[in-house]
RNA sequence: GCCCCUAUAGCUCAGCUGGUAGAGCAUCUGAUUUGUAAUCAGAGGGUCGGGAGUUCGAGUCUCUCUGGGGGCACCA
């Protein structure tokens, strides 16, 4: 940093110049907090302070050179100067709030007409005018009630629902860019001119509830993004198409693994090449979940609402499933069914037959559970959001001190899982009791305990979400994190007094008197459907050769050499290879190309070369080259890579 | 569910201000026997998402339904 100036009520001011370091500037801010500055200007960037110290100046202070503090700045002050555009374009458009958010800002306006793409044009445009025009930015302090009055005068009347939101006693602090006005609590830039006017983009407008309430007036939201140069703008623009590119509904047309339509939307026709994919992950998950002790079961899809009522899901769920009605025979009314939106009650079922024991406990009953719930249209999405779906659910019933060791127990399983599919990290979230709850904080305070007992026993990172955990019990998110950054909610572990109290669920304790067990609600991939969906986009289609569903394809480059490309494949899939023969009469760089574009992983090209010396060229997906070996040792070596993690 | 955008051949798309549809790839047929990301030629293939309306005439304009996309809300 170069220079920092600290502006103090009375009026004075400490400079620092050129070369100051981080110590310094933590004695300025511990002799501001006696004297309370008011401001601090930074390397030219104007921090407006508010105590208790907040957030966005003590990093200004701290890190001048982080990019993280000029973007704050920079897409804030875009937020203003966007809203300023608009209602100079459209003086009868009302303003209301335009937070700073990754990568960019928003800001949502109230509007008759919507927005065109050609509007963001002549607003992109107006906004350089406002950062050529280098329009001062300042600050004003208000009283509360001189803003309201000011803003119903305008007749913006979110600004006054804004404003009357604010504690009475608070004074309202205004920010002017150039004639401009808007309510903000700062930091901003000294003038417009600050703002790099070559490194944002208007991307799209969307529909946004007023305050995210689906009951009140919907807006319409223009989000920009930003960067501090061109270089940016441009790398970021580039890192969307690469993420358009890994698309999973882009490849999985391209790799020709599902289709959906609409005759069934959110539900998901498999390929043989997606159901291979399926079935592999499937199959893994399979013995993972059987080496850790569970036991698999299969429950019914079609269940009657009785028991739906009994489980409480008639009641809270009811808009979320699909009903099955059945004209029995003889029967007066039609019998009303519901498919399953989710496994647990079924399971339950399973564990009532026959009386338990706590020897039996803790019992661990997997199903990769088909589920069927009807979500909202809008909120369809490919594989990541369906309607119909398949988890990789398990129920353990257990006792309250088994929960700790379960708990442990599964996030090793989940890491392990995690690892093997290519995730190498993830984020656990601690979500503990809400304030509406079943159960005494007694039982509360034990299980919240176990859970973070159990969760620093594995050695793994945490973080407490208070109050957002299930009425019944608390629970754990588990999130991770793919090849561009981006965070998928993927495994989750509830704790669950409830539903075996409403469904009646025991077990004969060494006391020989009745128990009621603990549920554990708990899933890895959590569904198959999306989890695969993750992965196609976090390998951009090029997945591990074990999950690939064409591993191999031997493709003839002349046809006398058909003869031995079926010997080949005939080898390679004795040693349990996915081989298959291209001997179709194109050359071989068509070949190579549309298997590429395909991503199988390995292609053997194999001509009267290959033949004379039972050798076979390899080339592997993603790299130009290729290597002439003996048939033997590529037998050898693609069977080994074609076992999952877990076998090898 | 809500707002905006959108729907043309299996896929990707063109079709200007209304005058009953085109390309490339894919498919099929033939030729070609080819050495690591598209060989050449020919052919077939579309009631322009469904329905209604305006008009002499609708892929094109209007309404509506359905699907898809970007968001918001939802995801006990």
């Amino acid at each position: 940093m170069d220079q920092i100036s600290l502006t103090f009520p009375d009026g004075n001011a400490r400079e620092f110049s050129a070369g100051v370091t981080p110590a310094d500037v933590a004695a300025a801010i511990s002799t501001s907090l006696a004297k309370k500055a008011v401001s601090a200007t930074v390397d030219g960037a104007h921090f407006d302070l508010q105590w208790p110290i907040n957030a966005n100046a003590s990093i200004a202070i701290n890190t001048m050179q982080d990019d993280a503090v000029a973007l704050e700045l920079i897409r804030h002050d875009l937020a203003h100067i966007m809203a300023r555009a608009v209602q100079e374009l459209w003086p009868e458009v009302k303003v209301t709030i335009g937070p700073v958010i990754k990568d960019g800002w928003y800001y949502d306006f109230d509007r008759t007409e919507p927005f065109t793409p050609e509007d963001l044009g002549a607003i992109e445009a107006k906004m350089k005018q406002i950062i050529n025009a280098r329009d001062p930015v300042k600050t004003e302090v208000w009283e509360r009630d001189d803003a309201i009055a000011f803003y119903k005068a305008k007749g913006e009347q979110y600004k006054v629902e804004l404003v009357e939101a604010i504690s009475t006693d608070q004074k309202i602090r205004m920010y002017w860019h150039g004639h401009w006005q808007d309510l903000c609590r700062g930091p901003h830039f000294q003038h417009t001119g600050q703002v790099p006017a070559d490194s944002f983009k208007l991307m799209s407008v969307a529909g946004a509830y007023w305050r995210g309430d689906s009951t009140k007036q919907q807006l319409q939201r223009i989000y920009g993004v930003a960067f501090r140069n061109r270089e940016d703008l441009k790398a970021h623009l580039t890192l969307l198409e690469e993420a358009a590119k890994r698309d999973h509904r882009r490849l999985g047309k391209d790799m020709d693994l599902f289709h959906l339509q609409e005759e069934a939307p959110g539900m998901v026709f498999w390929h043989p090449d997606g159901w291979m994919i399926y079935r592999t992950l499937e199959d893994y998950m399979r013995r993972r979940q059987s080496g850790a002790g569970y036991k698999e079961i299969r429950t019914p899809q079609v269940v009657d609402r009785v028991l739906w009522e009994k489980s409480g899901h008639w009641e809270a769920y009811r808009e979320n499933m699909f009903i099955v009605e059945v004209d029995e025979e003889g029967a007066k009314e039609k019998r009303i069914n519901a498919l399953k939106p989710m496994n647990c009650p079924c399971h339950v079922q399973v564990y009532n037959q026959g009386l338990k024991s706590y020897r039996d406990l803790p019992l661990r009953l997997a199903e990769f559970g088909s589920c069927h719930r009807y979500e909202s249209s809008g909120s369809m999405h490919g594989l990541m959001r369906v309607r119909g779906f398949t988890q990789d659910d398990a129920h353990i019933f257990c006792t309250e001190d088994q929960i700790e060791s379960e708990c442990a127990d599964f996030i090793t399983l989940l890491a392990s899982v995690y690892q093997d599919l290519g995730f190498d990290s993830f984020e656990i979230k601690l979500s503990t009791r809400p304030d509406i709850r079943i159960g005494s904080d007694e039982t509360w305070d034990k299980v919240e305990t176990a859970l973070e007992n159990a969760i620093n026993k594995t050695g793994h990172a945490y973080e407490i979400d208070p109050g957002e955990g299930a009425f019944y019990g608390p629970k754990l998110d588990f999130k991770l994190t793919d090849a561009i950054g981006r965070k998928w909610q993927c495994g989750t572990f509830q704790v669950d007094a409830q539903l075996p109290d409403r469904l009646d669920a025991n077990y004969v304790g060494e006391d020989g008197a009745k128990h009621r067990p603990y549920m554990l609600h708990r899933a890895i991939l959590g569904s198959f459907e999306r989890f695969i969906g993750i992965m196609i986009e976090n390998y951009a289609g090029k997945l591990p050769f074990w999950l690939a569903a064409r591993q191999v394809v031997v493709a003839a480059i002349v046809s006398d050499a058909d003869a031995y490309v079926h010997e080949v494949v005939a080898a390679l899939k004795a040693h349990g290879v996915r081989a298959e023969a291209d001997t179709r009469n194109e050359k071989i760089n068509y070949k190579v190309r549309e298997h590429s574009v395909g991503k199988v992983p390995v292609i053997l090209a194999i001509g009267m070369k290959e033949v004379e010396e039972r050798s076979v060229s390899i080339r592997r997906l993603g790299d130009q080259r290729t290597e002439t070996l003996s048939l033997d040792a590529v037998i050898a070596d693609l069977s080994a890579a074609s076992r999952a993690p877990d076998l090898s």
